[in-house]
DNA sequence: AGCTTTCCTTATCAGTGATAAGCGAAGATT
DNA sequence: AATCTTCGCTTATCACTGATAAGGAAAGCT
């Protein structure tokens, strides 16, 4: 696809790099319909017609491509909080459309959201994070920060105050978020209720009245 | 170990359940070590001292296992609730006490935890959620919405309200424990300015100031 | 002594992710 | 045109996984 690619002036012959994407859908598909971990190699080898031994010209392993779904994962929530930021808006509305924003996106997408923030690798010690996956979360989080920070200006009194906040309401949108996807079956609150009643405990705590001065 | 146990008049021969015990005792601590997913059910058997069929005789099968440590998992962290509630405290101090021991469960016992609310079997789908660890959990969960309506007793103006909180602020806490043993890796704020910070937060949200009538 | 039950073994299975070796055809080189 | 090179793929195979089958050794009861 680049010219700068390589060594080799000769022009890659064609499938290659739309293989690649063939790959990934069907894989991302699969996901969706069986669960991650249900899906073998052999399994999205035969979604696309190719042996499964073929997928190791297109990724290094599994988790490899597990690692690019991620990626492609973070960076469709980052699209979707950029597309609010044309509206200049502030204060609290704007507080909790940003909100939805996130857990619509969970939502819409589990699968999506799963490979970003849920994902057990197979083979690597949980806590192992790839170094990918870090560097594509991190970016997606500095877009959060910035966005929120410029919805919620007041508030924001002590130094590093925007990351700390962005970061609490990060986990507080995720704590919802995930266990909605990873227990389904427990008896949940009518979701639309639960989603206006969190966000607007966490937009109290956020916006004092006027002349009242949050505790600590 | 109970005479009522079976039609046999004889007693067990021993071994039986002190060596379920060792295996879940050698499992829960070589999941610490590894990881959940990268211990194989051979390496439990070894840690034991047997040989890998012999587990079969005590667990049906690998998630069966795991089934049993989330179990006890979310026992663990019922026992922890329970003993705060001798103290007949109320009001924001004792919210704050309560919150801090499902974030101090999280992160004594991260195995645990994980075992609880973020495991991914491996062979079902991701949404198919275990009967037993829903039944622990839901025991578990209404331990917390009991405790947690004792403590906060003002601000549960409508009916249900006191179970919406409960969730609420169940998924809040989980959001903020589990990207933290998920993501370890990622620069987090310093984690007691986080837990503090978060934690005041919603309690600006629940424990409005005298004469202010929160939104909504 | 003989029988039953318990607890464990070895042997084996299908399925997994991953690697090795090689094959055929499309471009490049001569 | 003939040859060479490289690419995209195949088949064969590996070590390992969870799980099952079949059987053996020994403890305790009759």
């Amino acid at each position: 696809m680049n010219p700068v690619e390589g060594r080799s002036t000769r022009k890659p012959r064609g499938r290659g790099p739309e293989r690649r994407e063939e790959i990934l859908n069907a894989a991302l598909r699969l996901f969706s319909q069986s669960g991650v971990m249900a899906v073998s190699t052999r399994d999205i080898a035969g979604a696309v017609g190719i042996s499964q031994p073929a997928l190791y010209a297109h990724f290094r392993n599994r988790d490899d491509l597990l690692t690019e779904l991620s990626e492609r994962a973070f960076s469709e929530l980052e699209q979707r909080m950029s597309a609010l930021s044309a509206d200049a808006m502030t204060g609290r509305a704007a507080f909790l459309r940003f909100c939805r924003i996130y857990i619509d996106f969970g939502l819409e997408q589990p699968d999506a959201y799963r490979m970003a923030f849920m994902l057990e690798k197979r083979r690597s010690r949980f806590e192992t994070l790839d170094p990918r996956i870090l560097a594509a979360g991190l970016k997606t989080f500095q877009c959060f920060e910035e966005r929120l920070a410029r919805l919620v200006s007041r508030g924001l009194t002590r130094p590093g105050e925007a990351r700390l906040l962005a970061q609490t309401l990060w986990a507080g949108l995720h704590g919802l978020v995930s266990l909605w996807l990873a227990r389904r079956e427990f008896p949940w609150a009518d979701r639309e209720t639960h989603i206006t009643r969190y966000l607007d405990m966490l937009a109290d705590g956020l916006f004092q009245p006027e002349g009242v001065t949050p505790r600590r």
